[in-house]
DNA sequence: AATTATTGTCTAAATTATAGACAATAAAAT
DNA sequence: ATTTTATTGTCTATAATTTAGACAATAATT
């Protein structure tokens, strides 16, 4: 196995990903557990190839972690202070892990590599939670969906990441349009507003939410969706083409 | 002198600065001009040391080329393309300074260092051009103000880096009430009116415009200003403490 | 055919934004 | 001393938008 400090990457810049998705009324991040003892989870990071453009690799994390491209993505901050480092992060896990991580498991030349400070840059992705199949890495013991008022205690600052990304993605969310990215295909206006109840954690009048959503003019009303209930079946939607 | 690839930054990241002022109903970025043959303009910038805050760095960028301090900064933009590098620039600059460029000027491992990819953080910066005296740095001809419809042709990417600050302070004006760093300590209300006018690039209407900014509760009212003109004198203003 | 729960949309009321008007006033002109 | 001039500060009327309330439409069950 190739060590990142034998790659080609550019030095103390790192990427970490922040991937929304949402179902049944809960917003959800995608985050990895690593596979060694204690409790370590991160949401999914890498480095930048020197050759490679910074949204490229963060696509290309993405990627892995999801198995889909065509992901909805933005990077929403730079975090970069100079105490910023996983030192204490490493350490922990090597005295957790000594069979592993001594001798030829984590070289010198690694863990100084490692555990040197990094600039993070920051993006949040927007996924069709139904079109991901969270994809483990060698370092992962699994990979889930957390609601994300119930996510674990993360390595380093990504929990603080994480409450960022959702910052930036409500002041987004309305000006952006991008809300639809976390939504099927095809979908009632009951759930666009659940989500928009959901992100927000506010309720929405439904009557103007709907006059809202359809002055913006770029949904299509579809066939009426089959639900089985004994009342009045809802119109599908989607994204005008 | 010590040469930038000599001193313990962090590699391959760098700052760039975009610093906003006002004068007279012109909005205007402060760019110093190189102090080589051909002509360079460049916002400034630099590097961040290892054991430094990224915020830090601009400030102490921002600090040497205005002389002030306390100054509203704010992180705007990630330039992390791969073919982000100044080659051609310092290619360019070593063609036409070949006198003080080769030899000792400018050693391989320096030109190594310059002309490789980086990646830079965009900051914009909001001062009282009353308070700034521009410094020029060695590296610098001169230092002046623009109007920002009349930037020179920078280096690299610096002009499409301003325009996209630009972008982003149109965006922040209104919701971070952050206009008044633009001006002096005292104003009247048409001053605060013509910045967001030059802002903006299009015109407000003066009884809803006081209005509206009297309404956000932030000012104060002083005496009346002495202009001289025939006319009412109008009511300065400043920041509520 | 009546009932039930939800959907889609209409209208009224409240709030906010925009436009028009005018008194107040500092200094110059008369 | 009075009138004139240009600008300032604020008020009100109107327009536009947002919010709240109401009700008909309807798919399946009773």
């Amino acid at each position: 196995m190739h060590h990142p400090s034998e790659q080609n990457y550019i030095q103390q810049l790192s990427i970490d990903c922040v991937i929304f998705g949402y179902h049944e009324k809960q917003l959800k991040v995608l985050v990895p557990k690593l596979d060694f003892n204690g409790d370590f989870w991160a949401v999914p990071g890498g480095f930048v190839y020197q050759s490679e453009d910074m949204d490229a690799a963060a696509n290309r994390i993405l990627q892995e972690r999801t198995g889909i491209s065509e992901i909805y993505l933005e990077q929403f901050y730079v975090f970069g202070k100079a105490a910023r480092n996983s030192l204490e992060f490493i350490d922990k896990l090597i005295s957790l892990n000594p069979e592993r991580l001594t001798g030829n498991g984590l070289n010198r030349k690694e863990y100084d590599w490692f555990t040197r400070r990094f600039v993070s840059v920051g993006y949040y992705a927007l996924v069709d939670i139904n079109k991901v199949t969270p994809q483990k890495t060698d370092l992962d013991e699994s990979i889930h969906w957390y609601n994300i008022k119930e996510l674990p205690a993360m390595i380093m600052d990504h929990n603080a990441i994480v409450a960022k990304a959702l910052d930036t993605l409500r002041l987004s969310l309305d000006e952006k349009l991008i809300a639809f990215n976390l939504l099927p295909e095809t979908f009632t206006m009951k759930e666009v507003q659940e989500l928009y109840e959901t992100v927000f954690d506010k309720p929405f009048a439904r009557n103007n939410f709907q006059k809202k959503i359809l002055d913006l003019n770029v949904l299509e009303r579809l066939d009426k969706k089959f639900t089985g209930a004994a009342n009045k079946a809802p119109f599908l939607y989607r994204i005008k083409k």
